[in-house]
DNA sequence: TGACTATTTTGGAATGATTATAAACAATTG
DNA sequence: CAATTGTTTATAATCATTCCAAAATAGTCA
């Protein structure tokens, strides 16, 4: 699939990535769309990351292939109950969705809105409580806030 | 002060009671008014909470004071930033306002919002990472999210 | 391929939590 | 008590996110 946008602009991906990416997405029930395999291409083609929706939307513009907000939500959201993302709770204003599904946990910079990751293995937890009678405990989720440093 | 609703309503709080929450309002420097004072007592009359400001909106009312939803926001917020609470993040919906001052983290019942208290100590941390170069480290936060228990 | 059905996308309206505004009010100070 | 300053309030504004109905696209099957 060519994602075209312009004579000048377009995003080629190899039958390769194309493949990677059309199988993800059908294991998840998932149809190939035009821009359901431009997000993502943009989400998953470097490393892990962290972004808004607003974000991706505005990178996904930048690329010169317009996608409407609605779809990037839709998208996010349909990518997250896929499991191909999952979502970091850090802040009260926004919601960041985290490519990195590995177990994992994050540095959150409050005054730039940066999140980092930390491996779970930087963190030892020797003990936990059990979760109260009648639940599971479905995850355990750390945040270290940063500040910058008091001179 | 005696908040006075109606011949029929009315929130007494002993002398003191009364001076102790003024005197925790004058060191934050915030006059004592009657809406802040009918928040205060209804936030710390009992042990630890965990409020949604809407929640405390509400609660103000069925205690027969009306205050503004205006009013309940600000005076979460000024509490918040003179450290008489604190703001509990684990929802992208809403925020939790907890009147736990001490290190402690959270339970949170995804199903219900429900947030229960777990005490510092109930959690061993043998490691922690560094903030990095340029940061300080302002909190640690753990969630340890609950589902009702698969039958 | 053509025609049919099911799913997606989209722009714009709607929602819900929170914050801003500006006028009315209450507390403090002298 | 008059002047000043801080607070409350109703309402409007904002911002992230979701909803909606119509238009576009993908999948299916003859």
């Amino acid at each position: 699939m060519t994602l075209e946008i312009s004579a000048s602009k377009s995003i080629h991906l190899s039958p390769e990535q194309e493949r990677a990416i059309e199988q993800r997405l059908r294991a998840a029930g998932l149809r190939m769309t035009r821009p359901r395999m431009l997000l993502a291409f943009l989400l998953f083609r470097h490393g892990d990351r962290h972004l808004t929706a607003e974000r991706l939307y505005e990178e996904a513009k930048g690329e010169g292939l317009a996608v409407s907000l609605a779809t990037v939500y839709n998208t996010l959201n349909q990518f997250l109950d896929a499991g191909l993302l999952r979502q970091v709770v850090v802040d009260s204003a926004r919601s960041y969705f985290d490519t990195n599904l590995g177990g994992h946990h994050h540095f959150f910079v409050e005054s730039t809105g940066e999140l980092i990751d930390v491996p779970s293995q930087a963190i030892q937890i020797s003990d936990l409580p059990k979760a109260p009678e009648g639940f599971d405990m479905s995850g355990v989720d750390i945040v270290l806030r940063l500040t910058p440093k008091t001179a």
